[in-house]
This record gives C-alpha cells, structure tokens and sequence, in this order.
RNA sequence: GGCGACGUAGCCAAGUGGAAAGGCAGCGGUCUGCAAAACCGCCAUCACGGGUUCAAAUCCCGUCGUCGCCUCCA
C-alpha cells in the first residue's frame, strides 16, 4: 500500500508520486495578515502540518511553503473596494507595514502554540512585486491578458480551461450571482492580474502599465513556482478558495507557461460555528488567541485532527471540552507509563508487545496512507491506550526495555506525525517546589489514612482538587496529577 | 438561478459493497475506607422512499433537511 490522496483536480483518490523521487514539494494558501488568526486557520494548517510531518516519517525529503498575503486583497470585490490591509493601517493609525507585522507575528505565535512546525519559505508578495510584473508580461505576450487604463486582466475567454479545477463554466456565472460591471473589462468574469493605484492607495510599485499593485492570485502562482518549480507537487488550501482564487492562479500560470501548475490540489473543508460558516465578514468568527484562553493548545490541535480534514469541523465549546477531557485519556496512559519508567529495568522487550509494536505502526501507516486518516490514527492511539493501561495495571513486572518501546511508539505516532504527545508532559515539566509540596501533602493524608482518620484524609483531597491537583490512591501508592 | 458537499447512537466522529472504529456523556460491574483513575460489560436496523446486487451505511434514482461556493475570507 502507499500513499494515496484525494486529488481535488480529479475528484478522486490517486496513488502520490512525486515530481522528484525522495522529494516533495507543497505549496499552501497563507494568511493575510490583517487580524489575528483564528479557528479556520487552525485547522488548515495543522491539516497541512500533519501531511508535511507524514512526508517526513516516510523519509521523503519536503520542502514546504506557504506564503504570507501582506498586500492587494480588497475588501469587497476583484476590482473595487479598499485593501484591507489599508484599511487597518487606517484605522489603528500605523504604517501597512506595521500591520502587517504586527498580525504576521500573532499567526506565527498562534502556530507554535498549536505545535504546527513552520514552513521552510514563508515568501511574502510585497517581497516578489518584480516576478509578479514578469508574469504579467508573459500574459500579455501569450494574448491572455489585455491593458485598460492602467491596469492589467486575465481574458478569461482565451483560455478554454478556466473553471477545471472548480467545475464551473463562465457561462453559468449568471444572474443571482453578484458579479459587478466594470466597464474595462471584455467579460464580467475576467480578473485583474495588475491593478492601477488610484491616488492615495500607499502600497504601490512602479511597472510598465504605471504605479499599481499585483492583483490579488498573482502571487501565489509566482511564489509556488518560484520555489517548487514547475509543475511541483502539491498545492493546499481552503476550499472556500477554490474559487475564483485557485481556479486564477491556475489560469495565469499555466496559460502562460503552457505548462501545468501542480499535480495534486488538496483542499480541506471548512469550520462551521453551531453549524454556521465561520467568517470574517459574518463576525462570527473565534480567533485562535480566544479559543487558547480557554483550552490547552493541544486539546485545539487534537480536535482538528480528530475529524477528516475534508470533513466540516463544527466548532463548539461543548465538542472542545469533550476533545479535552479524551486527550486527558490518552495522556493518562503516557504519563503512568512515563512514571513507571523512572523506577524500571530491565534489558528485554516482552516478544509479545515486539509484535504488537510491529502491528500497531503497520496500521498506522495503512490509515495515514489513506489520504491522510488522522481520525483513525487518533483511534488506534486510544486502543493501544487501553493495552498499556491493562498492562501496568496488571501487577506485572514489565521490563524497563519493555517500557521504553512503547514509550518510543507514542513518541514516534503520536509526538513526531501527530504531534498530539509532547515529550514532557506538563506535570513532569512543572516545578520541583510543587511536586515537593505535593508529596509532603499525600504523606500527611496517608498518615491520616492509615489512622482512618477519613474526614482529614479527604479534607486534603478535596481542597487539593479545587486547585487542581487530583489525587489517585493504587496499589502503588497515591499518585497525582494536574486537571486542565 | 448555477455548481458542489453533507445527513451514521444523547453529543463529536471513522467507515464508501461482504459481520457498524474511536472519543465524550450515561448505565451496570470489578477495584477503593469512600472517591478518582483504570479495567470489564451495556448503549446505532447508518435522514426517508424506491431500485441494482447473492450481499448496500457504502452504488443508482427520487424526496426532505443542513451547509458551502458563485463577492474578500483558511
């Protein structure tokens, strides 16, 4: 079995093979930053974490980008309204640039909060205005472009194949669908690659048609191929963004390439609030930063992971402090184990859990191969969950090799692909002044204990619980650990 | 109006032709001084109606419902 993914080009799952064997490169829709990042986000980059860490655990080697939009989106339309990144600046009284700083740094925060490992290019568009002109050019050389007054758009009639990859014709973007009239354009559905700068628009660059800025899906043709080639091999995003912005880039490249673009489009679904699209425009939007004050970053990341990423993904406080409350589960197994490695030896790993070791990574690797099976990845870490906690309940002696095997597994499954597992887990990490405390406080409950004293006993469990400390009394003695 | 997705237990969510994963919640039990945690057990005729098939949650047709795109949005 290797590795198939859904191919949104062809609408079907097809086998990966890549443009260069042992590579791949991916290319990923990035933010505009002009707020702060929130749950949508999360969950497309941290779909696309998890296939970026899979390729890696394959052994392919990958090099991923996804660029940073830090100009030329308009606030309402193609060609009319105010970049919002203007509209910002405006607002809060500071440079574009400050801006886009400022929200750069907060989607970058947000993303090392929620364990995604950074891009290897973060290219922004601001930084490839020359490419971006270039490209243009070649459109207008090729008869795929014409020039009105200053700004540059995309014929849309010259290319025969616009609408592939979303399945629409031009010709059924009809009434009811709010397209409107600029008389520049040969047809309504044609795009601005180049749009002239009207005065006092400040993010603006010299270019052969006057100053202007690129148009809003120029930049990621350019970047993706400046730096994955062409064709390259994967390219991710929304699917909200399947048009007209994939549909464009697609356009523009390959009809002035004569070339195709990329081999596989994977698009995730989208997240819905109480069963409603979660929007900027609809304000009903929750950041990252909002939803981290109230949940432990991890408990975010395994609830993404935790449905298909071409499902929907209904976010709600409810399904959050459930995702919450199993993730608790799943550490509860790590953490025993953890503690019983302290005192453990052992040279031997049991046969028996050899083989399940090789059981377990083989079904691993089936689900994520089939196209990224995250949810059943998360299943089988709840199954072997239940095994270790069998084991170590069992009064069985287990050897300290034993241990260290299955404590490589969760580390390699759940840590290095899922990232789901951290290596140190927070109670391990805490302070050796509250761990200290901790344990005067059980041994002076267990003197009460043992004088059935229960009143007392409880009195201590019971005030340590309101601070979060749970105390668990077992054959080996009282353990404890902290509730999130 | 056009295009597309989805509808699986109280909730979240896999499974896309051959005995319905997993999690949360609930119930019963084991363990415990009592708890907690853990373990064992229980808990779904897969929206509805037809059809194809030896066999359908899974394929086809229809109905109802929810959502998305067609305007910036991850």
């Amino acid at each position: 079995m290797t590795l198939q993914i859904y191919n949104f080009m062809t609408r079907r799952k097809e086998e990966f093979r890549p443009v260069h064997e042992g590579f791949v490169g991916i290319y990923v829709c990035g933010p505009t930053v002009y707020g702060h990042s929130h749950i949508g986000h999360a969950k497309v980059y941290v779909s696309f974490d998890i296939m970026a860490r899979y390729f890696r655990y394959l052994g392919y080697q990958v090099r991923y980008v996804q660029n940073i939009t830090d100009v030329g989106h308009l606030t309402d339309d193609a060609d009319e309204g105010e970049d919002k990144i203007l509209r910002r600046a405006r607002q809060e009284r500071v440079e574009p640039m400050e801006v886009v700083q400022t929200y750069m740094r907060s989607f970058f925060e947000d993303m090392d909060a929620l364990n995604v490992v950074r891009p290897d290019i973060s290219p922004r568009a601001t930084c490839h205005i020359p490419e971006q002109i270039e490209l243009v050019e070649a459109l207008l050389e090729t008869g795929h472009a014409y020039e009105a007054d200053g700004s540059v758009y995309f014929d849309v009639a010259s290319w025969p194949e616009y609408g592939k990859l979303s399945g629409r014709k031009i010709e059924e973007q009809e009434e009811g669908a709010r397209i409107t009239i600029n008389p520049d354009k040969k047809n309504p559905a044609d795009f601005a690659v180049w749009k002239a700068a009207e005065k006092g628009h400040i993010l603006r660059w010299p270019s052969p048609w006057g100053p202007g800025y690129p148009g809003w899906h120029l930049e990621c043709s350019v970047m993706a191929t400046k730096y994955l080639g062409q064709p390259f091999d994967i390219h991710g995003g929304g699917l909200e963004n399947v048009f007209p912005h994939n549909e464009s880039e697609i356009a523009q490249i390959e009809a002035a390439t004569d070339e195709r673009f990329c081999n596989y489009w994977v698009l995730n679904n989208m997240v819905t609030v109480d069963g409603v699209k979660m929007g900027k425009s609809l304000g009903n939007f929750v950041t990252i930063k909002e939803a981290l004050s109230r949940h432990d970053p991890m408990t975010i990341r395994f609830f993404v992971l935790s449905s298909h990423y071409r499902s929907p993904t209904d976010f709600s406080e409810e399904a959050l402090d459930a995702a919450g409350r199993g993730l608790e589960r799943l550490y509860g197994s790590v953490q025993l184990l953890r503690e019983r490695l302290r005192d453990a030896d052992g040279e031997e790993v049991d046969p028996a859990w050899a083989q399940k070791f090789e059981e377990y990574r083989q079904e691993f690797v089936k689900v994520m191969d089939d196209d990224f099976g995250t949810p059943q990845a998360i299943a089988l870490l709840f199954d072997l969950g239940r095994e270790v906690n069998t084991l170590l309940n069992s009064g069985q002696p287990v050897s300290r090799a034993t241990l260290e095997a299955i404590d490589g597994l969760y580390r390699e499954l759940g840590g290095t692909v899922l990232g789901i597992i951290p290596d140190e887990l927070v109670q391990q990490a805490d302070s050796e002044l509250v761990g200290g405390l901790v344990r005067m406080l059980i041994e002076l409950r267990q003197q009460a204990r043992e004088a059935r004293d229960w009143e007392e006993s409880d009195r201590i469990r019971d005030q340590l619980a309101q601070m979060g400390v749970m105390l668990e009394d077992g054959p080996q003695g009282t353990r404890w650990r902290l509730s999130h």
